[in-house]
DNA sequence: TATGAATGAGATTTCATTCAT
DNA sequence: AATGAATGAAATCTCATTCAT
């Protein structure tokens, strides 16, 4: 019968996850008040405390389960491709993933952008995926090596391409600036192409 | 005599700046109340809200302000140089100069990176300067227009330079994420000048 | 036990009742601060907005707590009357009853007389007062009924002699104006029973 | 030239009067700021203190002011009637007159009501008006003597009327409490001729 | 006389956190 | 483990009044 227990507290933990993730979205950080959470969560202001040291506890844990969710998301949409891509084509693929899914929910993007370190980052993309096959960050490795890619500096390039994803989201979806995404996004592809170049052409 | 008055306004405004950038940088943005501005302002409280709306407000003119600044003193800094470098040259110039101002003062980067949109950024930029020869953006502007550089979009080719290197910066030198500035600064310039060719290659 | 919380609250709250009365009545209305209130009650200032949303809705529901109570008093002061008096006398005996209440306490007169609509007033005359005789609306009902009265329009009737009196009490018993209640009440009393005519002659 | 001066004193003293007296109805007493009644009187702030002690004193002033110009009106549309009413009728034709302003313009009527004291209001109603003939209260005692009506309180007959109507106006008009104005205004004529005739009978 | 920038006490309100139940 | 009433420090913002110009 423990185990009813330990469900019990997974579930509350769940629902203060989506509950703060929800308002976290809609008002941002700064706005959401620990009563608005837990109200939402249908539980009391006390439990709070039970599951978090603080909010900014909460938000640290939420932006890795997200990050963590959301390369799961890309490496199950890449899988989905019929044939084997050559490895610039799945990094365009994968960009172009992200592109959409923000530009399908932009509060996403913003709450993201605005808290998330290259350290949480790194550490979701290699985190033990339940039940699933092989963490993105492995994966990526993998692909290199499979498809005979020589690369120095593997995580600088990734770290590269993904900042570089990342603060043109941020700007050509929030806020259309310099120009739109739509506008931006071929400009995008050529830069990351380039930058693909300079960490694997010397090495051919 | 009226001009007095008008000088001690000026002179409160950029009071509130000092004081407020000196406690943002300290102690961040949230943690940092009314009544510590104007306490070291050495202003009353009511006195804050006769120049700003609010905290917000306040913000958001500082790190124009500040912005501003900064890419005056980049200006400012290639002028300096002794000869007359080439385009590429001068670009990599001024990231570095970024770096060092940010490995200097840490805490400014953490302070613009966290606020700056490319829309405030932009305006920085071709701001009037008051009494001052020419906003950095004109000069950019000029600089690749007199060395017969070809860029149908150069506004985008800064942003994403622009992007890169304060992304760069942020994970770099306030995290050493993935790795220090040290060792990310090489491959950092290649990336890039990679990007320079990307927007000036296919025109040539 | 949750009684025990139950019953902790609405002596919480009758604190804040008790407490903000004296002061409304000693200082006024806007010179009371809430934290004159809660410092006052014994409690916290948070306190407060557990209880209600601002300085207002105290007012508001003290005004229908205190008429309420008032006209209870009344209501039991008629019943302390040795015989069955006939319905005008019982009139008389109420504002008689109203005009020395004021006259003991002007604050509590220049408090209520300010403040009441005949919105509030009809709903704490016909209040639900949980396990208590009668309201005092319905007695009166009762009582013209009982003694034969006829009258159309009692709710009129009532509204009209009740206005009488507050005017006259709120000048005559606070200002003296244009006269002292002492000199005003045969004149009052005459008036009341000429309004009472008016409404029951027609129908006899 | 002294004159210029002196003139401009009243005109400012008027449009602080009409500035605050439209702030008043609109927002309240308590709501307006000092601030805002010289911004729209197109004054500085401290040119109101030139003027009027303070918030309170200006209120009391504009309410005897505004009070003076209402019996006035009254008085006037009296005259306009084309033959001798007899007393009764003059009455209720004032009575009718200020239900009337009062729907119109039922923020007059929230603000007088609130505000109002019988002493203010004797005062108000005996104030020499410039330039004409008789103020309302001369008026009214030679009406009554010209009519050969015996009233040994007539300044209590009057008081007594004027609450009455007054308390009527407020719930009935800004609550529609107990009953609309049109509904009670048969049983408040009713109501005044019962006490005109208290005052008068016994001395015919 | 007129101005309006400056003041700063003080009002309202919020909210993370505690703790008795 | 769960609750939610209570706390009270602290934050924001207001505004009547003053006073140098």
């Amino acid at each position: 019968m423990k185990k009813k227990v330990e469900e019990n507290k997974i579930q509350k933990k769940n629902a203060l996850f989506r509950s703060s993730f929800d308002l976290f979205l809609n008002h941002g950080f700064s706005k959401t008040t620990i009563a608005d959470i837990v109200k939402r969560a249908g539980l009391a202001k006390g439990t709070f405390y039970l599951y978090f040291k603080d909010k900014y506890d909460l938000r640290d844990k939420l932006i890795a389960h997200i990050t963590g969710e959301l390369f799961e998301e890309a490496h199950q949409h890449l899988h989905r491709e019929p044939d084997h891509p050559d490895f610039e084509t799945s990094v365009l693929t994968i960009c172009d993933f992200f592109i959409d899914r923000f530009e399908d929910d932009p509060r996403l993007l913003r709450f993201i952008a605005k808290n998330l370190s290259w350290g949480i980052f790194r550490n979701a993309l290699s985190k033990d995926v339940p039940d699933e096959d092989i963490p993105f960050y492995r994966h990526y490795m993998e692909q290199m090596e499979l498809l005979h890619i020589r690369c120095l500096q593997p995580e600088l390039m990734l770290f590269t391409i993904i900042e570089l994803i990342s603060s043109a989201c941020y700007s050509c979806i929030l806020y259309r600036q310099p120009v739109s995404m739509e506008e931006y996004k071929p400009y995008l592809h050529q830069s990351i192409l380039a930058i693909l170049h300079v960490y694997t052409e010397a090495e051919k």
